[in-house]
DNA sequence: CTCACACTACTACCTAAGTGGTAGTTTTCT
DNA sequence: AGAAAACTACCACTTAGGTAGTAGTGTGAG
């Protein structure tokens, strides 16, 4: 497939795991480094820039985090392969990676052998993720009915967007007043909120969304 | 100080942040790694056999934690420098993390020359902080009022228990139930916990436990 | 023993949260 | 263009949550 070194980009907010990648990537010769990132708005353009030929994005981030920087890449045409790498073994994240349009799904407690050679391999096209995962998927296959996933997939991304607000312990008029709405419309977005998770306030909600969500 | 290299054991349970610790501990000749574990117990073990001079040792682990880890090395008199290293910069945790013995509290988001340094550092003996949680630790040590840790500290265990099962979502009738007591007195002690913890709603309760507890 | 504190319970009151329905506007999909 | 879904807002209503004060019981420290 490749005359060439394959070019990756490396986007993840710890420099000491950015240091290990970039050890273990540059032992290969088939891929070669040719950008960091630590935050998603620089990873952003560093991947409009440079069209690399994979990209290495942390999930758990700052600010933007890796879903949204991944979404976002997808918005603005980035074709590169992108592989998720994370500790974070969550069903939801996985699903909305791969829907959002992830390659590949790596999780931070593998081998470092184990990791380089998916990358190896997603370069090549093929969709990698960490056996630990693959379980989840066929979940989430199984005809759409009660999965938390789809549940979570489910909401709007208003919804979501109240739900995380939840999660930080506001209340419906602060969220209002966050999101400049009324606080009567905050509760309409509550009510569909449990309604769709199946929940029976917005204290599960908040602890639904911490433990699954992020 | 020394005339040979330090021994280092690293313990992360994540094999790419070793690698990437590995990489820049052996930059330097003054540092030696001569153990790595990926979990509490190994690491124990290990720490008792060889009692490196320096310990490096993450807070976020499966099974055994990093506190937990630390806590039953000094227990088994371990006399290492033993540095805490972690993503999180969470006040409890660099609390506690300090009050168990532990020499230093490195951010993993700091740059790894300062974190190599800092390790350095900690082998001569000085205390390692990231500047970050300085403030932490001199709010700390302002005369025994107001600390977070002490906050929950003063929980009576009744009240820590009701917040644990806030925690999970439980409104105050479930509570009651639960307990068998009245819903009024869950919502005593729930005004209680709320005043002690300085929040403003069970919701920011939940949220505190979840991220702060454990 | 006495004092302090934790735990319990109750009343009364007020605010926040959640439900149900209607409805207008914008966005998105077809 | 037209249908479907999302977002917004409002009203009316019920329930849950939180505050304040009083008070009885038990327990542990001094």
């Amino acid at each position: 497939m490749s005359q060439e070194a394959a070019s990756v980009l490396l986007v993840d907010d710890h420099p000491l795991l950015r240091k290990g990648l970039v050890q273990l990537i540059e032992l290969e010769d088939d891929l070669r480094v040719i950008g960091e990132a630590s935050d998603g708005q620089t990873a952003l353009e560093m991947a409009k820039e440079n069209e690399p030929d994979l990209i290495v994005l942390d999930l758990n981030m700052q600010g933007m985090d890796g879903l949204d920087t991944l979404h976002a890449m997808r918005a603005a045409n980035v074709t590169s392969r992108i592989i998720m790498l994370t500790v974070s073994d969550n069903d939801e994240d996985v699903i909305r990676a791969m829907t959002y349009g992830a390659d590949g799904y790596l999780l931070k407690d593998m081998d470092p052998e184990q990791i380089l050679e998916r990358l190896k391999e997603a370069v090549n096209g093929t969709m990698v993720i960490s056996e630990k995962l693959t379980h989840v998927l066929i979940g989430a296959l199984r005809k759409g009915d009660n999965t938390r996933a789809q549940q979570l997939a489910n909401l709007t991304s208003r919804e979501h967007e109240i739900l995380k607000l939840i999660a930080k312990g506001m209340s419906n008029k602060l969220i209002a007043r966050e999101l400049d709405i009324s606080d009567g419309t905050v509760k309409v977005h509550v009510k569909h909120i449990l309604k769709k998770l199946g929940l029976k306030s917005r204290v599960e909600a908040a602890v639904w969304m911490i433990n699954q969500g992020r």
